[in-house]
DNA sequence: AGCACGCCGACT
DNA sequence: GTCGGCGTGCTC
């Protein structure tokens, strides 16, 4: 019996396995390539993941036609996608055919571009031919004289010719190839670098501190291992972190390997990219933002599977680019969440790029001032090498923390008078100060002081933040909006009034109390336009004295030279917030907002205001350490047999009516709850109303399944994916799994 | 998702 | 009789 010839193909439809199809032996297809196949009454385009020679089913239908003569995604890339799919249960077609750009996903070709080249058989009868025609005689000689360059293409013809005043170009290439004195022929249209700028030659001097070097040459070493482990390092801020990613992927760029750098979804890409670009002026360096157009990502990701780009830098997504000579994984702020998307595919980032990189046996480095505990378990296990960058380069300082605490005091907006008068010195003294708080807009809270009324979302059971800049209450959840009056909606009370705090309110205060020195705000609401970030920043790195105030947004990657008072304000909520992962990244976040104080020769100073100052997390941070409280964090974790200890998958639903979800996820937990009866090593814990119940007009509910066996808990999730798909339910009812959740909202 | 089938009510 | 509403089920 002849072999068949079988392709595994994921079609765009929510199926979450692959369909199987009889391919003749006729047609040449490759893994990753697109096929036009029958599915069920029409047809549709698909992705061949594997080609086989048997499968399960007893009659396949044919594949109709290959659309690729080369692979449209990369072997290791696609490999990740597929392993992605099944990792995180989302269905197959879904995760692989958002991977590649939109245009390429309704088997639209590649787009192209068209070059030149002097047909050197009519050399000849050139003269001629040419005698009368004047423009194309001088299109065709300076073809001509680009004859050893072999082709050129059309826009470098169109900028020769233009200086010329040849306008009707295109219509004399024409004419050209038909007298066949001239040849064209269709590429894949070429990406075009960004060129840099001011090419520093300066940072390349930068010399290493000791540390620095000894980090370097055991890198080395870690890499002359047959098998390759990833290498978590963990430098404090201001610890020369980047200089490390700069060396270390100086060799691997030599051997002509592409080099991967994930992001968290911040805008500090830019700086990156200059950083990058500078170091390495003669190898491309290109950017993934989310603002790139449809046609602006054709073409990056067209040029990075063709090997025109040596550097990819880019958010959670990119660590799925086809990058087909990949030698190193860079990820950045490892500890950051954004690395984990919250809706739809759920994928981390960081793990993926830890997949992928463990595939191809190649380095990754996951660097932090803040690993994440997940990453330090992995280390005490021995799976990740752990690199410590413990100090600042040059005279720079760790700041000074204080933890000041601020009950029975009265607050000004929230601000302590020590705050205030800190503030007042540091600026006296001709330094920078920045106040960190995680709330936007004016005030969390607008009621009425009479009847006790208070502006709540229509669609969402959350109050709405007032943001005085603009008159209005907005809902963070969903973003509706409302105009606020001074009088009450309900008894007409006039003397509406707000509690709380955020950022604009610290803005007004210190703006009416500091009027000489420029008060700067950034978060989403400041920052929304272009380069409204990039142009406060500017103003800020001038070094002249400001007070910044900023949401999460200020914590991250930027570097402010001349800041010398941090204020933390209002930690309190995180401090005694139900969630198991609150204390890391509160931890997390005080570390990274202190390590923005003290630079240059000035040593910084961080206040902590605060009602709990006897809180353990802070008497241990402060006391003993990072490293330390992380120690204790995942010990208590142990003890609940919380990730990294135990593995977590959650089952949400959303449905306009309140109970109707909550009673599929009964339904599915009465199932579940008998059927682990056999299998012990699962917990259920729910089904529950979310912490966010309604929003958006939606009623969520979800169902958490834990277990210490992550083979058991994947079964156990496939099972469920099964009932839920053929359980009977209204059909405005919605459900979604969460594999490794990051967060219970 | 996308499409067809099938079972119901309300029309020429 | 038959047109069309949407609930159900399948796609190798």
């Amino acid at each position: 019996m002849k072999p068949k010839k079988i392709l595994r193909v994921a079609v765009p439809r929510p199926l979450y396995s692959l369909l199987d199809y009889q391919c003749s032996e006729t047609l040449t297809v490759q893994q990753g390539c697109r096929v036009n196949v029958p599915l069920g009454y029409g047809t549709s385009i698909g992705i061949v993941v594997e080609i086989t020679d048997k499968s399960e089913f007893k009659r396949l239908r044919k594949v109709l036609s290959v659309l690729d003569k080369k692979p449209l995604i990369e072997k290791s890339a696609l490999a990740l996608l597929y392993w992605a799919s099944r990792y995180y249960h989302h269905p197959v077609g879904a995760v692989i055919f958002n991977a590649i750009p939109i245009s390429l996903r309704k088997g639209k070709a590649l787009p192209m571009m068209t070059l030149w080249q002097i047909n050197t058989d009519t050399l000849d009868t050139a003269a001629s031919l040419l005698d009368r025609a004047h423009k194309q005689r001088q299109v065709w000689e300076f073809i001509k004289t680009n004859i050893a360059d072999d082709w050129i293409s059309e826009s470098q013809i169109k900028t020769a010719l233009e200086t010329q005043n040849i306008s009707s170009w295109r219509n004399v290439l024409r004419a050209l190839q038909k007298k066949e004195l001239i040849q064209a022929k269709q590429v894949e249209a070429r990406f075009i670098p960004s060129v840099c700028d001011n090419a520093l030659e300066d940072n390349k001097t930068i010399i290493l501190t000791d540390e620095q070097q000894t980090i370097l040459s055991t890198l080395d070493r870690f890499y002359q291992d047959k098998r390759i482990k990833p290498v978590l390092l963990h430098g404090i801020t201001g610890s020369g972190k980047t200089e490390i990613y700069l060396r270390t992927i100086k060799p691997i760029l030599k051997q002509k390997q592409q080099v991967l750098i994930l992001v968290p979804e911040i805008g500090l890409t830019p700086q990156l990219f200059q950083r990058f670009q500078h170091y390495f002026p003669h190898d491309t360096v290109a950017v993934t933002h989310s603002a790139l157009s449809k046609s602006e990502r054709t073409l990056i990701w067209q040029a990075v599977k063709n090997q025109h780009i040596d550097i990819l830098i880019g958010t959670r997504s990119a660590v799925f680019a086809p990058l087909p000579v990949l030698g190193i994984i860079i990820v950045d702020e490892e500890h950051d969440s954004s690395f984990k998307q919250q809706e739809g595919f759920r994928y981390h980032g960081r793990d993926l790029a830890v997949k992928r990189a463990f595939d191809l046996n190649i380095p990754i480095i996951l660097g932090s001032a803040t690993p994440a505990l997940e990453s330090l378990q992995n280390v005490e296990l021995k799976r990740y090498h752990y690199l410590r960058l413990n100090s600042r380069p040059g005279t720079r300082k760790r700041p000074e923390v204080v933890v000041y605490d601020i009950r029975g005091e009265s607050l000004e907006a929230g601000l302590s008078s020590l705050l205030l008068k800190k503030v007042k010195q540091h600026i006296k003294a001709g330094n920078q100060a920045m106040l960190f708080l995680n709330r936007r807009g004016f005030a969390p809270l607008l009621y009425c002081p009479s009847c006790g009324w208070h502006a709540s979302c229509p669609s969402c059971n959350t109050n709405m933040t007032y943001h005085a800049g603009q008159q209005k209450t907005i809902c963070h959840h969903c973003y509706y909006q409302q105009a606020v009056k001074s009088t009450c909606p309900e008894c007409h009370h006039e003397g509406i009034t707000t509690q709380g705090q955020g950022t604009e309110r610290i803005e007004h205060v210190l703006t009416s109390r500091f009027p000489e020195t420029p008060v700067i705000r950034i978060d989403r609401d400041t920052t929304n336009r272009k380069d409204a970030l990039n142009n406060k920043l500017k103003v800020v790195n001038q070094g002249k004295p400001v007070i910044l105030i900023g949401t999460q947004m200020l914590t991250k990657g930027h570097d402010f030279p001349n800041l010398t008072l941090v204020g933390i304000l209002d930690i309190d909520q995180a401090l005694s917030s139900m969630d198991y992962r609150a204390q890391e990244q509160l931890a997390q976040q005080i570390v990274q907002v202190s390590g923005r104080a003290g630079r240059g020769e000035h040593k910084g100073q961080v206040l902590l205001q605060t009602s709990q100052p006897k809180h353990p997390l802070l008497t241990h941070l402060l006391s003993k350490g990072y490293l330390n409280v992380c120690q204790q964090l995942l010990s208590e974790r142990e003890m609940w047999n919380y990730p990294p200890f135990g593995f977590q998958v959650l089952i949400r639903t959303s449905s306009i009516d309140q109970i109707e979800g909550l009673n599929l996820l009964y339904q599915l937990n009465n199932e579940l709850t008998v059927e682990c009866q056999q299998i012990p090593d699962i917990s259920l814990f729910g089904p529950v109303a979310s912490p966010l119940e309604k929003r958006a007009n939606r009623y969520r509910a979800q169902l958490l399944i834990s277990s210490k066996n992550r083979r058991v808990l994947h079964q156990t999730l496939s099972n469920s994916i099964t009932k839920l798909q053929h359980y009977k339910k209204p059909s405005d009812i919605r459900w979604s799994v969460d594999v490794d959740p990051l967060s219970m909202l």
